[in-house]
DNA sequence: ACCGCCGGGTGCC
DNA sequence: ACCGCCGGGTGCC
């Protein structure tokens, strides 16, 4: 028998497959076959087509199971011998099932192989016999497509079921954010306790962070089952995809943590690679004290009578160690007897200077404490050897790094931290593994890659990718490199995991191996579509999945009614400002006309659709608020254009006009300042991937979410991109003052007489606001630097650490523009902060004087913000108060509310 | 495998 | 006996 395995070959002998078990080999080459079959362009366009029942034969062949509800993944088969349209039904895991009925394949197969549809399985019925089965196939394809497979499939006979497809109500990206909030938000209930970082930490945790290392090692070690299985009877069961198995689903190791910036990710971190090495023991390190003892015993042989028979003992060990496979590191735990004379020995290096360091001793006795003093448990299913700790940051943090392992590892402990950086890095793996950490960049990565790369080769204990949202696009060379580390122990450290839409998400979760959802089609079909279709139970599904992987706390959270982090006290005042004279009537001048027109446009109900117009007017006079000379030049009207270069060339300027000063223009999709901007020929700016968002989600009927006029993707104008970052000098001709200026000189003049080390930032939305403000600065002899976002980050990063600088001869004042910069800006060297003109967003302006408020500030806080008495201003602040109010309270606000509350927010702005 | 399909055996009722 | 019917053999692609 067994030998007709070999002779029948691919024959229908059912003994070949009662004796192989293809689980393994076969299920992994499935698993590829159906990633790399979805791995198609994203499907997030697609539309349902229709639904067929069709029959999955040959079940008695195969060795996956199906189970009532479950779904399966479809996969062409050309190569097969019998038919070169077969279509393999296989399971979750990649086991194969069975085939498509060969008639229906037959179909299937061309609509396939031509991409016109995706085609999905979920077996609803269980199995009735053992040889065949329904499957309910659902096809998925762009709407372009649709009918062309509908008629194909019906011309073969198979009539797709398009009853019921309801159109899918289109989500904007906003509603969806709401609840990413909610997602992410409240992750740090009923966590573990409490748990005290090894020794070799020097830096005492916050209980906030003993709550992470707790959460941290729990995750690392625990074995508990992963989201959404549970066990039935015998078998381990899925409850999303309704797979069965009989071996427990591999646990993540792993997840994500997502604190805010500065609750100390990189500290808890540290911790946890010096706390939890295999099976819960702190990492085994050297410290300078088992070299000391060597030192001694070559230095003296006969030191102390009462000694000496422990230094014979400890020489006996160590010969005795050299045949076995040690340990090279000194373990923290040592035998209390022998901590005596560890302490002794130590107190002997006092008198005895000049030993000769040996290193090899140290490592053979430090193995043999651990390996002889403490019999070690034969608990490893999982590779013991695996040692070092890979870290993978973006290159502007890694300094950061290195100075918080040097901070934050005790003094008299040596960790093993390789920088694998620069061209002359050793890419030895031998090396590599020996390492307590390894340290690199993303870009290392991508440079770096292939399966013979050496981070690809090592077996690393961990790796943690910091600032890991960086790799949220599946499709970059780094984001694939980093799927393929060998790795037990898998981290994500981000404090923005979420940037725009539920997709940020699956290559987080591909790279922690997030089964099944680490294969495409399972994430798409199980969370990411229902999501963004709106579905309440996809939703819970995701937040079920993200709270079992995910730790987040915000600087506001509490632990036990206490904050997390006390921060020293805030204070923000609002400093008024009386206009000059001459200022005012100008000011009047503008807001009569803005409001004449306004009104009209009002009464006419078209402000939405002049929308540009009516920032316009607001702008000049937010301009004219902080200084005349602000009032960009050109300001053409959208009137009749001639040709269509001609109402380009407008349409450019109108943008311009909207960027140039900096303001915090806000996309009416995603509610956020605008990135990538584009403007619609109706003259309304968005950011590029919201608007085609909207345009691929309602097609040929896609209108301007503002004033409903048609929009089509080719008449987008981008700004030109040799214009980006254009910075036309200032007209300086002759230098004038403005109120606010002189409010904030006051302000600056009399913090100095009061302390001249007193730092400042001067914040504005104007960069050539900024740019005013040099000329006072440099009159009075303040030493100031400048940060906007035209600058380079090399620039920027040099910027920052001169102002943070404590010497005496580091500037006391920074203009920032309050757009510039990441979140992550740590400008805790200032303690005042001047607001120079109110923005659109609080949230914008919060988040700018948290770059000064944040941990690390020692001394109270102050904040001032200049507001013009009488002015749009002043109404802004109003308008801002209640967006707060709506912004807390923000599910359930759907579009027409936003707009109609734009409109009541422009008449109140013009107090009409 | 409680079906369908195939092909050989068979042939009034 | 160029059909129908019966019952055994058989079975994914």
């Amino acid at each position: 028998m067994f030998s007709n395995r070999w002779r029948f070959g691919w024959d229908r002998y059912t003994e070949v497959d009662l004796f192989t078990d293809h689980n393994d080999t076969n299920a992994e080459t499935l698993s590829q076959a159906i990633r790399a079959a979805s791995e198609e362009p994203d499907a997030d366009g697609s539309v349902l087509f229709g639904h067929l029942q069709g029959t999955v034969v040959g079940l008695r062949y195969y060795t996956g199971v199906v189970n009532s509800g479950e779904m399966v993944g479809l996969v062409r088969q050309p190569q097969n011998p019998y038919d070169r349209n077969a279509v393999m039904v296989a399971n979750i895991y990649g086991n194969q099932v069975g085939h498509i009925k060969k008639e229906l394949a037959a179909a299937m197969a061309y609509v396939m192989d031509n991409k016109l549809a995706k085609v999905e399985g979920v077996v609803h019925s269980g199995t009735k016999n053992k040889f065949t089965m329904p499957v309910m196939l659902s096809f998925w394809g762009k709407e372009e497509k649709k009918n062309t497979v509908i008629e194909m499939m019906a011309r073969r006979g198979y009539k797709l079921n398009t009853g019921g497809i309801g159109q899918a109500a289109v989500f904007f990206f906003f509603q969806l954010k709401n609840a990413f909030d909610n997602l992410f938000e409240g992750l740090m209930e009923s966590k573990d306790g409490e748990k005290e970082a090894a020794k070799s930490v020097g830096t005492p945790l916050l209980p906030h962070q003993k709550k992470a290392l707790s959460w941290m090692c729990a995750r690392e070690n625990k074995s508990g089952l992963p989201p959404f299985w549970e066990k039935r009877g015998e078998l381990y069961y899925n409850t999303l995809t309704c797979f069965s198995a009989k071996e427990i689903p591999e646990r993540v190791r792993g997840g994500i943590l997502a604190d805010d910036m500065g609750l100390g990710k990189t500290l808890t971190t540290i911790a946890l690679i010096l706390t939890n090495f295999h099976n819960g023991k702190p990492l085994p390190v050297e410290t300078c004290v088992s070299v000391t003892v060597l030192n001694l015993y070559f230095s003296i042989t006969v030191w102390c009578e009462q000694h000496l028979f422990i230094i014979k003992w400890l020489f006996a060990c160590y010969q005795e160690g050299q045949s076995s496979p040690l340990k090279a590191r000194t373990k923290k735990q040592m035998p209390p007897k022998l901590e005596g004379i560890f302490i002794s020995c130590l107190l002997f290096t006092l008198y005895a200077p000049g030993f000769q360091e040996d290193l090899d001793f140290a490592a053979a006795l430090g193995g043999l404490i651990s390996d002889t003093g403490f019999k070690k448990k034969k608990t490893s299913k999982k590779d013991l050897k695996a040692r070092a700790t890979l870290i993978i940051c973006p290159l502007s943090v890694l300094s950061n790094w290195l100075d918080q392992f040097e901070q934050h590892v005790s003094a008299n402990v040596k960790l093993n931290v390789y920088l694998y950086y620069g061209s002359d890095r050793n890419r030895s793996t031998k090396f590599l593994s020996s390492q307590d950490v390894v340290i690199t960049t993303y870009n290392i990565l991508s440079s770096d890659n292939g399966d013979k790369s050496p981070l690809h080769v090592v077996n690393w204990l961990r790796v943690v990718l910091d600032e890991g949202h960086i790799i949220r696009n599946p499709d970059t060379l780094m984001s694939k490199a980093v799927l393929r580390f060998k790795a037990q122990r898998r981290w994500i450290l981000s404090g923005t995991p979420i940037q725009n839409s539920v997709k940020d998400l699956w290559m987080l979760l591909a790279f922690l191996h997030l089964k099944p959802f680490d294969v495409r089609e399972w994430w798409n079909r199980v969370i990411q579509r229902p999501v963004t279709q709106g579905n309440k139970e996809g939703l819970q599904n995701l937040q079920t999945l993200v709270k079992c992987i995910t730790l987040r706390r915000t600087k506001n959270s509490e632990v036990n009614g206490r904050p997390l982090v006390s921060l020293p006290e805030k204070t923000v005042c609002v400093e008024k400002v009386e206009l000059s004279q001459a200022e005012r009537e100008e000011y009047e001048l503008a807001r009569n006309e803005g409001r004449n027109t306004i009104g009209r446009y009002v009464s006419e109900g078209t402000v939405l659709s002049n929308y540009a117009h009516v920032l316009a007017i607001l702008m000049r006079l937010r301009q004219l608020c902080c200084h005349p000379d602000l009032l960009a030049k050109t300001s053409t009207d959208l009137g009749a254009a001639a040709t269509p270069a001609e109402l380009r060339e407008r349409l450019i300027e109108k943008l311009r006009m909207v960027l140039a000063s900096g303001s915090d223009e806000e996309c009416s999709v995603c509610l956020e300042s605008v990135r990538l901007p584009v403007i619609t020929h109706c003259a309304h700016v968005y950011c590029r991937p919201c608007i085609a968002q909207v345009i691929s989600t309602e097609k040929e009927t896609a209108r301007c979410p503002l004033c409903r006029s048609e929009i089509k993707t080719s008449e987008l104008v981008e700004f030109p991109q040799e214009e980006m970052g254009e910075e036309n000098g200032t007209n300086s001709e002759k230098w004038r003052t403005s109120s606010k200026v002189q409010a904030l000189m006051a302000n600056l003049l009399r913090l100095r007489s009061e302390d001249n080390r007193i730092k400042c930032l001067v914040v504005s939305q104007f960069t050539r606001f900024l740019t005013i403000l040099e000329t006072p600065l440099r009159e009075h002899g303040f030493s100031y630097v400048r940060l906007d976002g035209t600058m380079s980050l090399k620039k920027r990063t040099q910027v920052i650490q001169e102002f943070q600088s404590s010497a005496d001869s580091s500037p006391v004042i920074m203009l920032l523009s309050l757009k510039a910069g990441g979140v992550g800006l740590n400008l805790t060297a200032a303690s005042h902060v001047f607001l120079m003109d109110p923005a659109w967003n609080p949230a914008t302006e919060e988040q700018c004087i948290d770059r000064c408020h944040r941990l690390g500030q020692k001394r109270k806080v102050c904040v001032t913000k200049f507001i013009v008495k009488d002015s749009v201003e002043e109404n802004m602040v109003k308008i801002q108060k209640k967006k707060q109010d709506l912004l807390e309270k923000a599910f359930g606000s759907t579009n027409t509310d936003r707009k109609a509350s734009r409109i009541s927010d422009i008449k109140a702005l013009m107090e009409l």
